[in-house]
DNA sequence: TGGTGGTTCTGGATCGATCAAGAACAGTGC
DNA sequence: GCACTGTTCTTGATCGATCCAGAACCACCA
């Protein structure tokens, strides 16, 4: 048995090009570069390819002659299945999308980065850049991309030095939605904060962990929240936080009712996300607090179902597909430059950092303070 | 000036084992495979490999000499905001993403195969096998994927020879369905499709049309529905059959509003998706017909708002996501072998066609025919 | 002393294309 | 007849790794 290989190696394209009689590179052109070479010879080519079962170059062996991957990877940091079933992440990889699909690029998912040590969920990858959604600091997936040198925005977090980042004025969003409630004369407040660390936690906001937080955009929230009711003269005590491990509606529920159930309940609940404040309103509905004639709630994001919710949602917008979009392209257009407009309207730049404006939408579920 | 290039030439595994004195294969297996030198060198490899800024090997080098990809390809029909937007789509995602995660592979999207005919969405993609889900005949992106010899496994359609395809029992489903409506005495129904051909009609159906489908889900439901029905002895002219080109809840209510308001009235309605049965009941409300006293609906699918909606819906379940799973198992544990069971329970098997069974269930929408 | 076995490391071929430089040839204008 | 411009095609290097076969070395035992 004189068999060398079990596979009997691939057709490719020098066999074809021997079969043929002509060089490699003329058959590489008739497949890539149509303008090279005759059209009859091309079409001799082709033909002959057809006949052999030959479906064009290999797509890797290209790759590696050209540098360019034909996709883009997108870091998400947990599963896929859960980046589904939040309207903000879905709506934002509907931007990204609306972006590869204009370049005609593939959009390739590594999910579970807060999760994943492992290395090789990057370095297997064949990308010509990423973006990194709403990663804690030091997250080493993340950082693995850093090192590799791969062009990379991060969308959200974390905000590295350096590192174009692609977000909102959430600092600016916190402080029109506490503005808008102290306005209303509130003054005992709650606020339902996405998660500080990464670590699972749920429950009473403790200011060790507020100061170690890794997640940028729950800090810078939180910070905007404070300012400006500060500003107002509310004394801190007065403001009971609570922390969510998750954004979703169960744990916006869950705080919800600690914040209504404590001696002195409050009148108003700064919620971090839709999907919390949504949660919120269910916790009132049960405890037969009336929303917003007993408690206001203000979210965050602007997801649809915050215009559908009962009562509808005083939130703050960010254009989420919009971010998605700008980040995809600015990774496409503008790799390692600097941030510009992305022919998506005036968009405020700052070095490296690209952060959309927000704007408070008041629906029905804010009111003025009833009691004081 | 004697600047051979502007790039300066990256720093390769090769430059590494030079300015360390190795090997090539040396400085390769410090990072894929620890157990081929000493500790000690392996780690004199990284520690350089770190001082010099170098992340390990090129993926793509790499899949060029082992000619795995790590990434599975995901084609779907329409672009990927739209799959979002479908919970069918995105619970089939769902169901890939879980075994993606498994194996540690990346997904990697290709939207809008019925749309797109440039090949290069496939021949410029790196991966090691596609899912194509709910593509009608002829779509040049699969048939690129079928001349390329690339592993394919196709989900629900088209039902090609020699391609493994996973799917659910369609015929049998639809004949639950139109089955339950007969047995509730329902006489005069009217059939909600989903589209025949991908040309974005949506109208009366069209015996021409339908006899020249190129959906098979279309296809077969319909075949399933009508089997059960002239089995009944429903003569086939009291069934009108409304035609959407795709399956969202507004063109099920327009389907419904003209159901509703032709001459004679159906008391049933069965739709091939339960997001046109969730139009269908937009439709009856708007037209204050009840459901279910004047009008039964049944959908297809069991998405998760067919149990929320109101009334609830009758509907048949198949396993979306498990359908997601088994075809990317089989696609990585079975290339071009025959199916098998797929550690998701007992699953009939006929040839490369893997039917999931489905089941009806039983909601508030369907009730037996009131006026005869 | 020499044979055997086990580590540890190396050299060179190889994966399948693209690309730069140049050869061969035809046509054009003077 | 010559230089010049294009077009068409070819040669050989290159992208950056992995993998196979084998060299070198050490230890052990007969």
């Amino acid at each position: 048995m004189n068999q060398q290989s079990k596979a009997p190696r691939r057709f490719t394209l020098r066999d074809l090009a021997e079969s043929l009689g002509v060089s490699k590179t003329t058959v590489s052109n008739a497949f890539s570069r149509p303008d090279q070479l005759s059209p009859e010879l091309r079409e001799r080519v082709l033909e002959a390819a057809r006949a052999e079962g030959y479906a064009g170059p290999n797509p890797v062996a290209r790759m590696l002659r050209t540098g360019r991957a034909g996709a883009l990877g997108l870091i998400l940091p947990e599963s896929l299945p859960f980046a589904l079933d939040d309207p903000t992440t879905s709506e934002l990889i509907r931007g990204i999308a609306d972006a590869c699909e204009e370049r005609r690029l593939g959009l390739l998912v590594v999910p579970g980065a807060i999760r994943v040590r492992d290395p090789r969920a990057i370095t297997d990858v064949a990308v010509d850049g990423f973006i990194a959604y709403s990663l804690p600091w030091h997250t080493p997936v993340l950082e693995q991309v850093l090192v590799r040198g791969v062009p990379v925005v991060v969308v959200d977090e974390p905000r590295l030095p350096g590192v174009a980042t692609v977000s909102v004025d959430d600092p600016g969003g916190a402080r029109l939605a506490a503005r808008h409630l102290v306005d209303l004369g509130h003054r005992r407040l709650g606020i339902v904060t996405l998660p500080f660390k990464p670590d699972g936690y749920t429950g009473r906001g403790d200011e060790a962990r507020i100061a170690g937080a890794t997640f940028d955009v729950a800090r810078r929230r939180l910070a905007g929240y404070r300012a400006a009711l500060s500003e107002a003269g509310v004394e801190s005590g007065a403001v009971s936080v609570y922390e969510c491990a998750h954004s979703d509606e169960e744990l916006g529920r869950q705080a919800g009712r600690d914040l209504l159930e404590q001696a002195a309940p409050v009148t108003a609940i700064l919620a971090m996300s839709d999907r919390l404040a949504l949660g919120v309103l269910a916790a009132a509905r049960e405890l037969h607090v009336d929303v917003p004639g007993e408690l206001s709630v203000v979210g965050f994001d602007d997801i649809a179902g915050a215009a559908r919710s009962q009562p509808s949602l005083t939130t703050i917008r960010q254009p989420l597909r919009l971010k998605g979009y700008a980040a995809a392209r600015f990774l496409l257009d503008a790799p390692g430059a600097t941030p510009r407009d992305l022919g998506a309207g005036t968009v405020p730049v700052g070095g490296y950092e690209l952060d959309f404006p927000v704007e408070l939408v008041t629906r029905r579920s804010t009111a003025a303070a009833s009691r004081t």
